[in-house]
DNA sequence: CTGTTAGCGCGTTCAA
DNA sequence: TTGAACGCGCTAACAG
């Protein structure tokens, strides 16, 4: 039942060398002849060697970095919560000597993004989890890090086209066909639906956005029969003029009684409809901002829909980490769980811990 | 910002006294002259020791014995995925040469449950991990752990006038109201409901259920209009007599559209439906076993709601170690998130790593 | 190219 | 009652 653990002393041994040699394979530090080299690589496939991570972080001399590239965010928000995973994996670390610094650029902003890309080319690191957006400048990245073997892993968006040693995120369309599920068991006869759009909707920032609408909207079709359908598309930075044109089409749409909200602003239709004293019967969201959860509580928001951005961040350094420090193999692909989170099920709801 | 981390070393050095003193006073083993105790004792306080896990890990020769008392279990049931939990945890622990033994008993058998609380009384171990069920025989034995100084963690059931360390599961009355919530999303006016019930549903080994059924009431109590309800008992240990049962209450109620199974068997109904060619709208069961998650994917099982068993076992198993090995205080209670699954997102589902 | 060795911080002797 | 010394498994510097 429990296997013998192999130290490295026993490995060399086995293969009839030194343990410096060893360790010299193991790190593939070179000045190794091709002779021992097989000797102990042998050894080690026999073996299925685990090293001991206690005396590695005691003895960890090296000194790593990773660098983090995600949006800009302000408390709470969604890239807020995957910066505390990050953080939270950054504090485990810290023994191993891995040290982690963010790049931060304006979401949406593509000059910001292409510079964090153009300083992430020349930086000196060991790894880099990238939350990357517009494709172009993303690609061309890629071309440089793999040239220079930086490894890389896309955190929230990927580019199938790259060397990314992972992505991890959610499957954004099923999460939106699941917002569609959701929303439709309360639907009614003749009730009318209201999807709200961001004015920015076609930004490559969006995507996510884009891909949920295009789930709902299958669901829609698949396997609902004809409903009436509008959108209103709001401006966060306008506040006045959103609560305006809201006004107006509640006024003329009273049929509309369910509705979505494709990103993780639901809290801006939310807090509008408490102040307006217009309902809906059912406001689907995404992501439990603190504010969003507020408004589930109370509930002017029914349904939120969760894809655990901390645990995202967490680990995306941690498989960094896996990867550059301990020479381990990492999973291509980390889907997300799609979490469905109520007035009745938030409390006992947690991420890490 | 990072604070300087000391080692015993340093303290030693601080108080004016030799490492040898300073870990006799950490480790409270006596034979320690009131005085260096005080000296040493300040300077703890001032600055906030905190081992470094890794030399401990290293250097640990002390063996710990935990022992897991819960239900025998067959593959994939719900106490197997509980097991599997605890030996993911024992296996990150072994570093620490702590070691985990199970100590099974016939679930809902109170002779079983009796016996092995009596062994629990004599074994020596420094910690133990109970699934408790039959009242009285449980707070007898609480009684002489506490006398041994031998912490408990309960889990999945918990005993309130007793001194666990913490107590680990489900909120069972809030999955009960959520099973009400998003079966009765799905209602239509005139439709009934079933509620497919064990035939030993009231033995103590059985309060999760009751508490299910609670919620359940109480949800359909306070937020729907008068519903019409049956309850068919099931006895899995005559599977036969059951399928006659059923097709009988179908054929004498066509009415009924919704169904929920309290515990973790909605396959027993899901297979029989599959079977039988009866059909529900909605049937909603607990825990996401692996006929269970089929049943679900293939449609008979509409949601399922899943209480995280792995990881139940995994932290009652790491907080047994946080107290005993590395002297931390524990969550007195540790709730499991709720979480709904359905045919769409519980490809994405995942409970450790 | 290879082998040897001095720590890393802590637990545990053992001699004083 | 105290202090010094060794070893846990691994890394990395150094001597050969």
């Amino acid at each position: 039942m429990k296997s013998k653990s192999y130290r490295i002393k026993d490995i060399a041994e086995m293969a009839g060398v030194s343990i410096g040699t060893v360790d010299r394979v193991l790190h593939n530090r070179g000045d190794v002849s091709q002779e021992s080299m097989e000797k102990v690589k042998k050894v080690l496939k026999e073996i299925d060697y685990k090293p001991n991570m206690f005396a590695i972080g005691l003895a960890a001399k090296k000194k790593y970095s990773f660098v983090c590239a995600i949006p800009y965010y302000i408390e709470n928000d969604y890239w807020y919560t995957i910066a505390t995973g990050i953080e939270k994996a950054a504090k485990e670390l810290q023994p191993f000597n891995v040290n982690i610094d963010f790049v931060q650029y304006k979401h949406s902003d593509e000059a910001s993004y292409r510079k964090v890309c153009e300083e992430l080319r020349e930086i000196k690191t060991d790894a880099i989890l990238l939350a990357p957006i517009f494709e172009e400048i993303t690609i061309e990245l890629t071309r440089i890090l793999d040239k220079k073997k930086t490894p890389y892993i896309f955190i929230d968006h990927n580019f199938l086209d790259t060397k990314a040693l992972m992505y991890i995120g959610q499957n954004s369309y099923m999460s939106g066909y699941i917002a569609g599920k959701i929303l439709m068991s309360d639907y009614e006869k003749d009730q009318e639906i209201v999807l709200f759009l961001n004015n920015n909707k076609d930004n490559p920032a969006e995507v996510q956005m884009q891909r949920r609408m295009e789930g709902f909207v299958n669901f829609l079709t698949e396997q609902c029969d004809k409903v009436t359908i509008h959108d209103v598309v709001f401006n966060k930075d306008k506040p006045e003029e959103d609560r305006i044109s809201l006004d107006r089409f509640f006024q003329q749409h009273p049929k509309v009684k369910l509705g979505v909200v494709f990103n993780s602003r639901a809290h801006y239709i939310g807090s509008y409809l408490k102040e307006s004293g217009n309902t809906l019967k059912s406001l689907v969201g995404y992501d439990l901002l603190k504010k969003n959860v507020e408004l589930l509580k109370s509930g002017e928001i029914k349904y939120l829909i969760g894809q655990r951005p901390a645990l995202q961040g967490y680990y995306g350094v941690k498989a960094l980490c896996d990867y550059v420090v301990f020479k381990k193999e990492v999973d291509p692909i980390k889907y997300m769980p799609i979490d469905i989170l109520m007035k009745e099920n938030i409390d006992y709801y947690f991420e890490l811990e």
